[in-house]
DNA sequence: AATTAGCACTCTCTTCAGAGGACTGCTAAG
DNA sequence: CTTAGCAGTCCTCTGAAGAGAGTGCTAATT
């Protein structure tokens, strides 16, 4: 493809991205200064339909791009763009006032790249059940009560509280939990179920109704009852190609899938950014819009994703952009957790 | 009011509600029996509207309800409608598992509500900042990082990760901790800031510019960083009335408004329920919405809310009845916390 | 050979008038 | 007080006409 074939594409998508309307030769002739007429552009966009990277509505609208005419342009004609330094401040001031525990990071996360890029954003959490346990410690709150904390090789923490037998001794209490600690250290959480019950002897059999609920709790917690966080999907109201109120519905819905998003970022390719385009999508409901996901990682190990949905005509270089900044933000502040 | 007029108000608006139609004196007639002929329910939507409980979008058009209309069917003609027994199981089951995080409590309780009455429902959150401090807690994961564990007077729990200085053996910090907790127990943490710096003196003078991060944490807490719960938004979809788009992002601008939210119902009557119907709401946003709000109580106190947005032509009768059980639920799970 | 100007043609979108339909309000009879 | 009947009102749907935007093609120009 020659040199101004590519400005025309490039132009043109560009044009399009922002305005959402059809882009027609004399617009493009006029809006940018390209030394040609809007005959030859004409031409060349015609040529470009014929390969496949335009469509056209109507015969009487302009053109419009295709997959293949996004696609071409994500892989050849974007150019890294950077970030000014008050967004990259603002990213990493974000993550500052880290927590540890793993859901703050995913809203924060998700809330921090919708309210950047203006489209929805959903963050999927790290499967727990892969992760093994560092330390479980029981601290007595009062009677009957009892914050349970877990240590997770990662040095990611979480807490639950949970009830207790009032009449155990807090001193017993935490003993207790660092015999059942001591036994289970470094067990991945998802073979716990299995490997616990032959720790059960002594004074953990005595209570053994109780430490069997303490289990299950980690279990739970293993299971990742949230798995995903969303944000700022009411910003794709701004977008026209939302504006009907069927599709919409149906790209919401795509966000309670959590085993059809599941499906579509596993089995990719582990890291970095990746752009996926209209009907190269396997979801029928959201063939009109794009999804670029970024991976996160906890030390060396990619445990999570970072996806944003927008329209097709998406703004492929900021989105790509924030999310390269924040996923490796992100990853530092998991790093140390 | 005499009786068959009020029959007639009733018959309408619960046809209108379950259709979203304008109601004429005809279907009226046919669809439930009413014994006497369409002129004559003519002649009584006549007197309706005359005394304002109806309104006439137009000549040709069937009735619909006013405000007034709603109100006093909610006041005079809603009869409390009992659920059924596997909904109220499904209710108590919900808050079986419970854990002390009052942020999960607020998230259990929309996502509840919501599924059951097929409205987005929105979850105010307690006012931290006037609760107490009974305990404070510092427990040493590893080194260079601890759990901040607070226990509230009202006896819920708050856990926060916090990192602490690497140079402090863990059995100092403990102790410090302890003596921190045992001068500020019974403080309410809306005064900690001012109440804390005179604690600041043997070894926590030392490390003083942990101890003060360490307060900032707390406050943070008690500022309620998660103020609000939502869920089920996407249940707008549903109803022919928000299919306008414009008027679908004001009904969602509506619940990220804190402030305004706060406003609504702050200074309502602390207890039970209550309905808030199209023009009686404060806010131009949502006039052609109801909210039925419901208060939750820690102890004996109102601490919270619990509301459901939907057309103005909701199911009064089922929602009000789903408040009553989910709020009586959580206030009781909220005690044994 | 590439570019440009000109023009007929196509297709959508908006506007407008007219028909159809639903429901009311009124009147007069039961 | 209730009912039947009917004229009147107003919305909504449909189809046609017109405006506008943009193309494709042809012939002229560089």
């Amino acid at each position: 493809m020659d040199g101004r074939k590519q400005r025309v594409l490039e132009l043109l998508i560009e044009d399009y991205v922002n305005t959402g309307e059809p882009v027609g030769s004399r617009t493009l002739m006029r809006k940018y200064q390209l030394g040609v007429s809007s005959a030859t552009i004409r031409n060349e966009m015609a040529d470009l339909e014929d390969e496949g990277y335009l469509e056209h509505p109507h015969t009487s609208a302009g053109r419009v791009p295709s997959d293949k005419g996004y696609r071409y342009y994500v892989d050849q004609l974007l150019e890294k763009t950077g970030l000014d330094d008050a967004l990259i401040q603002w990213i990493q001031a974000s993550y500052r006032a880290r927590v540890r525990e793993i859901t703050w990071f995913m809203h924060q996360t998700a809330k921090l790249v919708s309210d950047i890029t203006a489209y929805p954003t959903l963050v999927m959490a790290p499967r727990m059940s892969e992760a093994r346990l560092a330390e479980l410690s029981l601290i007595p709150m009062r009677p009957g009560l009892a914050v349970l904390l877990l240590r997770m090789d990662s040095g990611l923490i979480e807490s639950q509280t949970v009830a207790v037998p009032e009449e155990l001794a807090a001193t017993d209490l935490t003993a207790m939990a660092r015999d059942l600690s001591s036994s289970i250290e470094g067990v991945p959480i998802r073979n716990l179920e299995n490997a616990i019950w032959r720790q059960f002897k002594g004074d953990l059999a005595r209570h053994r109704q109780f430490w069997e609920e303490m289990i299950q709790r980690l279990i739970e917690v293993a299971n990742d009852e949230e798995r995903m966080a969303v944000s700022g999907t009411r910003n794709m109201l701004n977008y026209p190609e939302f504006r009907d109120v069927d599709r919409l519905g149906r790209v919401l819905g795509f966000f309670e899938k959590e085993t059809e998003i599941d499906r579509l970022v596993s089995g990719r390719p582990p890291q970095g950014i990746e752009v996926m385009i209209g009907g190269e999508l396997p979801f029928n409901d959201i063939q009109d819009c794009s999804v670029v996901t970024a991976a996160y990682r906890m030390g060396h190990q990619v445990v999570g994703r970072v996806l944003v949905l927008g329209p097709r005509r998406m703004h492929y270089g900021r989105v790509i952009a924030v999310l390269e900044a924040v996923s490796e933000e992100l990853s530092r502040a998991l790093e140390w957790a």
